[in-house]
DNA sequence: GGAACAAGATTGTGGAACAATCAATGCCAT
DNA sequence: ATGGCATTGATTGTTCCACAATCTTGTTCC
């Protein structure tokens, strides 16, 4: 068995993620980002970053390109990356593209549900209830993350299991941590699940267009009530 | 004035592109890719790629990730990269993500043409038919990609121009380089602008359905002729 | 023929060095 | 003062090198 060495989960996940040292600062980022302890439009310093996670400036260049490719960060020519911050315009083109994708995955996951995907499903939403009430917020977002790999899996479309991962998810999360969005997922969550166990696609699709619609309901609510 | 170094457009487009030296790999594998120079499945040396393009390795490793990205090349750990071939059943799962997401560009560039994009759309199909006929491969799939990059420029989703460039098309166009599925291009894309001309999402988005459907029709009937 | 071993090829990684570019600072002239 | 301008420092872009880690291939031995 080979030794997986560090915070990485159990399940090796077969996704455009980065390998060895890039990997490390990888994790790191998104963790800070998660934590709150990066904020949107920072700008990240690649011999800082060498330094802080003790690699080369070679992997911490690799680190941006994936964190790029999620979105997490803006990389423009000599410039220092930045963590990206989405105006509210495009946050609502980010949940466009999230909808036609989620109610992709939600559907191959339908059509793809087979008895022996049962465990793995609610495993995943076993963990989101824990997660929800009162937890971290990393704590939810890894439960996310896990339901969303659940769905990728179960549907199998490798693609989809490529591409997915690369919008623009986690900004949204990080630029509107409101407690709000936890218990409205939660509830989406389950009424997906409840139409992939019964294999039904349309209805799927539903209840994933339902899910986008409620974000953008809460994330406009959010933003209009502010002065 | 910069100069713009060789075979660059002269569009900038503020996509996910590399810059500097590892576009110059980029670009050129791509070209090969399209010229029938490179086959699915082929090894990609960095120290000999280094050297045909006078860059260093780095710049080399950094165009592999965004060939990566757009689904072009398979990374695997402690292997050389290798232009990505698809199976039969990735290629339809291809599709469906083309699907889902040239749906969503459809409709977006209806609900966002203005005249002023008028020039601009009638330019890329008429590059299009110039290159349909009988013209050369390459020369097709520049304008097929201007035509898109027009209609993500009328649509102006961020995410979407961000992200659209990443379904593996390239490939299934190098693994099926079919001339039947030129005609059938020019003319759904005909379709395509002229719902979006009469500001038709619904249209917009059918006709974009309706060709992704002739696509995987040829692609079946090519493959099942096959013995 | 097959398994264990050895040699070679290729990638993974860090580091140094320098060029290129950008951002901030301070200076000067008006 | 203030607007423009040169200088300076900080940061990224790029190549080259060295070596470790890993995979691939070929060979030998049983």
């Amino acid at each position: 068995m080979t030794t997986d060495p560090g915070s990485s989960p159990a399940l090796h996940w077969p996704g455009p993620e980065p390998a060895g040292a890039a990997r490390r600062v990888y994790l790191g980022i998104l963790q800070d980002l998660e934590g709150g302890r990066m904020v949107p439009g920072q700008r990240l310093i690649e011999t800082d970053l060498a330094a802080r996670f003790e690699v080369g400036r070679n992997a911490v260049r690799e680190a941006m390109q994936h964190l790029a490719v999620r979105g997490v960060v803006d990389l423009s020519p000599n410039r220092s990356p930045a963590i990206r911050r989405l105006d509210l315009a495009e946050t609502f083109e980010v949940l466009d593209v999230a909808e036609a994708m989620t109610r992709l995955v939600a559907r191959a996951a339908a059509k793809g549900f087979g008895d022996e995907h049962g465990a793995l499903l609610s495993a995943a939403l076993d963990e989101l209830g824990e997660a929800a009430p009162g937890g971290e917020a990393a704590a939810f977002s890894r439960a996310r993350r896990g339901f969303y790999r659940a769905l990728l899996l179960i549907g199998g479309n490798r693609e989809l299991q490529r591409l997915f991962p690369a919008i623009g998810i986690h900004i949204i999360h990080a630029q509107y941590p409101s407690p709000r969005l936890r218990g409205i997922r939660l509830a989406d969550y389950q009424a997906i699940a409840r139409a992939i166990v019964a294999r039904d696609a349309d209805a799927a699709e539903r209840a994933a267009t339902g899910h986008v619609d409620n974000v953008r309901a809460v994330i406009r609510e959010l933003t209009t009530v502010h002065p």
